[in-house]
DNA sequence: CATGCATTTCTGGATTTACCGAAACTACGG
DNA sequence: CCGTAGTTTCGGTAAATCCAGAAATGCATG
């Protein structure tokens, strides 16, 4: 019985999709992940294009992406050649894996360019200083995003959950002491 | 003289340009964001038309969903009875006021119905176990950061930047002291 | 309350993107 | 060398997006 039988389940598809396309991702591969996220066994592609109505090479792209984000994996099930891909469960590692590859696709790029035209408008004695230094706290900027990221990337991930439980109440053990809502 | 005819500004706001639409930004959204970044003084529509070479309807558009990201204002400017246009200049303010309207348009919506889809399957005997756990968890997760975002984004602009540049190392403060890197 | 200017909204067309279905190609195992 | 699974490419089409020009609306001033 197909997955998407259930309202619920095709709702939470549905919608998934179109979130999709909200963050710059082609709506089929966002569909293709919710499937596989709701699925509680692997998935062979032609089951995908069956309970999608999507095209079978449209399906084989968008596992492709999702691989390549690291969060759908192809598994081998028992006594059948075809491929079947499950989705990664833990959603603290889907938002990591997502980010880490955003930053790369994206944010590294970016830095990368803005340390150019930083560095060469530092000798551009003709370059209106605002530019210079607009663009450069731009690059100031996104490059600590990067690193506060990428040390974030590497906590274990009962400690990044903690962190964000613990939400505002980290500021508490800053130096000054701002905040100083201390109990409980 | 056209902030544009300088080569790296230039090349500064076409890549903010296709960055916008990697992210699901209009194009001409965003190019409109990166002139009044870098300029040193209020636009008035007029002129971004001139220098970005869109259409002034377009132009009025993207001005109107900058305004609603509250990432750029209208300013007047004496002896003009046109409206004028600055960007905020304080990154830390262009990106948690970004992530208030992106959490606003689409994260709280998809909250809102993870919520009922979630009710409605803890109700439904018939509904299949795995699809009821999974819309749970990704209810629970997507609140959880929600909640997180809602306590940073109320932290002193001060606080939050110190605790970006301290990283990883609030880790250190954890109870159970994970990560023992307590040597500064 | 007309006039002129600034601005927004509407609308149709152009461009871009997404997607399908078919075919070609690769890989692998009988 | 078949047959099956999978990927890639490609031509065509549909849909979404982008955007310029026109029309409409606001808004202040004489």
């Amino acid at each position: 019985m197909p997955l998407l039988d259930h309202p619920d389940a095709k709702a939470f598809l549905l919608h998934w999709g179109e979130m999709g396309t909200q963050w710059g991702v082609n709506r089929s591969v966002s569909q293709v992940h919710a499937l596989l996220y709701l699925s509680d066994r692997p998935l062979p592609a032609d089951e995908i294009v069956d309970q999608l109505g999507l095209a079978r090479s449209n399906v084989s792209t968008a596992l492709k992406e999702l691989q390549s984000y690291a969060i759908v994996r192809r598994v081998h099930v028992e006594s059948d050649r075809r491929d079947h891909f499950v989705a990664e469960l833990d959603l603290w590692e889907m938002l990591t894996r997502i980010a880490a590859e955003r930053k790369r696709r994206e944010i590294d790029p970016t830095i990368a360019l803005l340390n150019d035209l930083a560095q060469r408008l530092a000798k551009d004695g003709g370059a209106p200083p605002h530019v210079r230094e607009r663009i450069t706290r731009m690059h100031e900027f996104l490059s600590t995003l990067g690193n506060w990221y990428e040390q974030m990337r590497v906590l274990p991930k009962p400690t990044l959950v903690a962190l964000m439980k613990l939400g505002g109440k980290v500021a508490r053990f800053l130096p000054g002491g701002k905040k100083g809502a201390n109990s409980g």
